[in-house]
DNA sequence: GTTCTTACA
DNA sequence: TGTAAGAA
């Protein structure tokens, strides 16, 4: 009596496609029992046992080929050392998927900022920020892609927000962030902030000037350099167009009082 | 109707 | 890994 099963009842069985099962059998990691005279590969429960270890070892996170390899006589000790490499694999996966989600919810929060209804000025407590510096351009000049393609080599251009940091002297220091230490910090401090969209260049200064003039019409005493944070991720909301956030440091009253001049 | 092999996206 | 085609 025949108490083997077709490659289709295996599949089904087990969950998988047959294709799977003979892509097993062309790796030579699982033999059918025999091979009927139709041509037909029959599987008995031996090859079902080996196919569910198989599965497992798959699920793992080890390779066919490891599978092979250590399958056939694997030591206890083997074993635990491959399952412990798969843990630590596990673990770097679950990392990495854990700040994929932390970097989807930023989007997201950030995007709110510029999904109101009108954007405006705002009064906001801004994180110590490490920076490193790409380049030094001159302010005026717009930003192109020869002038960029020039600087070497690029920081993780468009992973990350991008800051041009306005200097007094008309220049721009084009910098990313720094995890670590960086060329230039922009302290935590209170920030007078403005988001928005951009389509062109021109427009930039133009925000620069109405966030001081608005800066002065409410009293507002800013101090150090305009920073304006291209923010890469959001440019997906919006085609053809970049999401800018301006940022001048406000200079706070007691601060004031001491150095007896605003900005 | 099922499986086989082979090729291809 | 899935899908397709023609043959058995």
């Amino acid at each position: 009596m025949k108490n083997e099963i077709t490659i289709s009842e295996l599949a089904r069985l087990m969950g998988v496609s047959t294709h799977q099962i003979r892509y097993f059998e062309d790796k030579e990691v699982l033999l059918p029992a025999y091979t009927d005279t139709n041509q037909y590969r029959m599987y008995g429960l031996e090859q079902v046992y080996r196919l569910a270890q198989i599965l497992l070892l798959r699920k793992l996170g080890l390779s066919v080929q490891t599978i092979k390899e250590s399958i056939d006589g694997p030591s206890p000790e083997q074993m635990s050392q491959l399952l412990r490499a798969s843990v630590d694999n596990l673990e770097a996966e679950i990392k990495r998927l854990d700040e994929l989600r932390r970097l989807t919810v930023n989007i997201l929060e950030e995007q709110r900022e510029y999904a109101g209804p009108s954007p405006a000025y705002r009064i906001k407590q801004r994180k110590a920020t490490e920076l490193k510096c790409w380049f030094h351009t001159d302010a005026r000049r717009g930003m192109d892609a020869m002038l960029l393609a020039k600087q070497s080599p690029p920081p993780d251009l468009f992973e990350s927000d991008i800051y041009f940091v306005i200097e007094d002297n008309g220049k721009m220091a084009v910098c990313t962030e720094s995890k670590t230490e960086g060329d230039l910090m922009l302290p935590e401090s209170r920030c007078l902030c403005y988001p928005f969209l951009a389509e062109d260049e021109g427009e930039i200064e133009l925000r620069i000037q109405h966030m001081l003039q608005y800066a002065d019409s409410q009293s507002i005493a800013l101090n150090g350099p305009a920073v304006l944070v291209e923010k890469s991720y959001l440019s997906l909301f919006s085609p053809n167009k970049l999401n800018y956030e301006l940022m001048i440091e406000v200079q706070e009253k007691d601060e004031a009082a001491q150095n007896g001049e605003g900005v």
